[in-house]
DNA sequence: TAAGTTAGTAGACGCTCGTTTACTTCGTCA
DNA sequence: TGACGAAGTAAACGAGCGTCTACTAACTTA
């Protein structure tokens, strides 16, 4: 009954990056092994290495791979505070919406990927909300709405999809529309 | 020169959870490391387990331990607001204001202590904000304020001390204020 | 069909982790 | 003074980690 594997390069190297992108989202780089990789991937552990380099470079492939968020900071400027609240939003309830961010944020505290993770902050949040915004102290506004994005992953990681199952969805989105337009405008 | 230690079983136990809380404030749960801990403290690292029992009853020892933070939440019903943007501006320029919100927010993502992260959380800021606010959606308004707390603790570790360093603290200050003012209406 | 290239595999390497055991040394009190 | 309890110590345990090497087997090409 054993099945005869096929020889695929860019297969195998593609199953490894989704189950890594599903990991690294779920678990943070520091929980997320070699071997668990391997197994969710279905492959074999040194092809890992061969076809990324090291953990390191399999996770900095993984977050350089353009999340959902991009699409938020783009269209008119007038929403842009509605869009992040529904992002926000859409994050507290199900996860997988944005396994990139998910990652960045459950990833944070490991020394070893610091930068990796600090850039692609800057690069994709950051950088692009404050050149958004206009007025004094715009990279200051972009830094609160940028805690606020993260805090809220890190919320959503403690309580599950239930951390805010009170209320309607309307309701939240309404009040993150409200609080991130007193935070982003000049 | 070799300086005879004299025996202080509660001396030594301080030391230890000392440095504890200090290093699992830096570095998170995980990048702790028992013999970290052992140097830090200048103690034999079978002691901690020995005080301890192990080294997540050492973290929820840490934990329990009360904070800066009841503080906050202490006093006029109409301060509130200008008293959460000031804990979080604090925590985002010298981080070693609260080291038991930086432990929790740096090991949110270890799932050995997510019990006692969570509940932590629940008991020392949810639950007592929460009880503060009137209004529908109550709960809801105090998990938005908490993610705005602990998401300011990840930007402080993302960027270091200057994270905000271009605005003068009390734009930073004022800005924070009408946000947890929005925040938390009813 | 034979030779060469390369995807895939098994297993070990060196290291660090939290934890534990066996032991030594200090201090106290009969 | 001598015995005993406890504070402190050194070293090892087993497990898991990321990484690497030697090997097998599938596909391509001449």
């Amino acid at each position: 009954m054993e099945e005869v594997r096929r020889r695929d390069r860019e297969g195998t190297r593609q199953r490894i990056l989704d189950a890594a992108r599903r990991l690294f989202a779920d678990l943070g780089y520091d929980h997320v092994t070699m071997r668990l990789i391997a197994a969710e991937a279905d492959a074999n552990i040194a092809l890992i290495n061969r076809y990324f380099g090291s953990k390191r470079e399999l996770f900095a492939e993984v977050i350089a791979m353009q999340g959902r968020f991009p699409g938020v900071l783009e269209g008119p400027g007038e929403g842009l505070p509605r869009r992040l609240a529904e992002y926000v939003a859409d994050r507290l309830r199900s996860d997988r919406s944005s396994p990139v961010m998910a990652a960045l944020s459950r990833s944070s505290a490991s020394p070893e990927i610091h930068g990796i993770i600090k850039d692609r902050v800057n690069s994709a949040i950051m950088e692009p909300l404050a050149a958004r915004l206009s007025g004094e102290d715009a990279r200051m506004r972009a830094s609160i709405a940028t805690a606020l994005i993260t805090g809220a992953g890190t919320l959503r990681q403690l309580y599950g999809p239930e951390a805010l199952d009170g209320p309607a969805y309307e309701a939240v989105v309404a009040r993150l529309t409200r609080i991130f337009e007193v935070c982003l405008e000049g």
